[in-house]
DNA sequence: CCTAACGTTTAAGCCAACTTTAAGGTCAAG
DNA sequence: CTTGACCTTAAAGTTGGCTTAAACGTTAGG
């Protein structure tokens, strides 16, 4: 199979192929003499694979340490072990989301409650008093926790 | 206030200060004659309610079409409005989680049944298909979704 | 008067995960 | 023999949210 198919057939770009394979991430990939790339059958489930896996949340970095590039050897343990900690890493952001949430909901309740007839100064003080004062235990959802829902979405091909 | 205070008073470094003024986000600012740049008490409050809301997941670009620079006039509407908006997102993304944590699960329990004395290549194959026979509905947690939590930790200062 | 600790600017660098561009080689059909 | 669809490469660009560097001015203390 040569590059324009394995794109069609697994739905990602030639280009994004080819830098899967600048990275290490997939190495199964042969010569024909004039240089084009040949690559066999399982190459799609390989990067459908991959595809899924970063739809699970794993880096390109993450998935090339457990993908072991033959098909023959999976290292189970490891990655059974990387498995749970992405469920644990899950399991985190989801009680982060859980707690951003609470805050905005409480942060709508004051707004709500008080239309525009009182100092707006004032009751913003009192919103974000309250919002601090609630134990902001740290970077709540940030730095790497959420990213933007609305101008991301760019799938292959 | 000079600049040394205001990052030592809200916990952001000088430069990410500067950077929020230079991209229009922080307007509260004078100058001394010398070029120093001035900042009036309230300015602590705004940059800690700035590293809160995107705490809370919103970007740059949100924050600065929510904040007024004058804390005097608020759009009560259009806030309220982002607010929830920004909660929908949470929500979106919770469920995106929820899946995603499903189907790890699921791999997890696939591969726990059987242990290395099967092969390992029809097993996966079994796994895989599995995994993309259960509908994985487009990029489930992709692009945009989840991001690592391990190596991003970076906090001001 | 010197030095150390502040402040200023612009520009470039970093991260991930790609895409895009430019400039070219290969191949089958008509 | 030319056209057009394929393939190749290296390098640069993209996005967001900053940091770091280089080169310089200012100010307080001794």
């Amino acid at each position: 199979m040569i590059i324009g198919e394995l794109a069609r057939r697994s739905g990602l770009t030639q280009s994004r192929i080819r830098f899967y394979e600048s990275i290490g991430l997939l190495k199964m990939v042969d010569r024909r003499p004039n240089g084009y790339r040949i690559y066999p059958p399982e190459a799609v489930m390989v990067l459908e694979m991959i595809a899924t896996a970063q739809a699970a949340g794993f880096s390109l970095d993450e998935i090339r340490a457990l993908l072991p590039g033959d098909l023959e050897q999976w290292d189970h343990a490891a990655l059974l072990d990387a498995l749970r900690r992405k469920v644990a890493d899950i399991e985190a952001l989801e009680a982060r989301l859980a707690h951003g949430k609470t805050q905005i909901a409480a942060l709508i309740g004051e707004i709500e409650a008080r239309p525009d007839d009182i100092d707006c100064a004032a009751n913003a003080r009192r919103v974000l008093s309250r919002m601090f004062g609630a134990k902001t235990d740290g970077p709540a959802l940030a730095a790497g926790g959420v990213r933007r829902s609305g101008k991301a979405g760019r799938r292959s091909a």
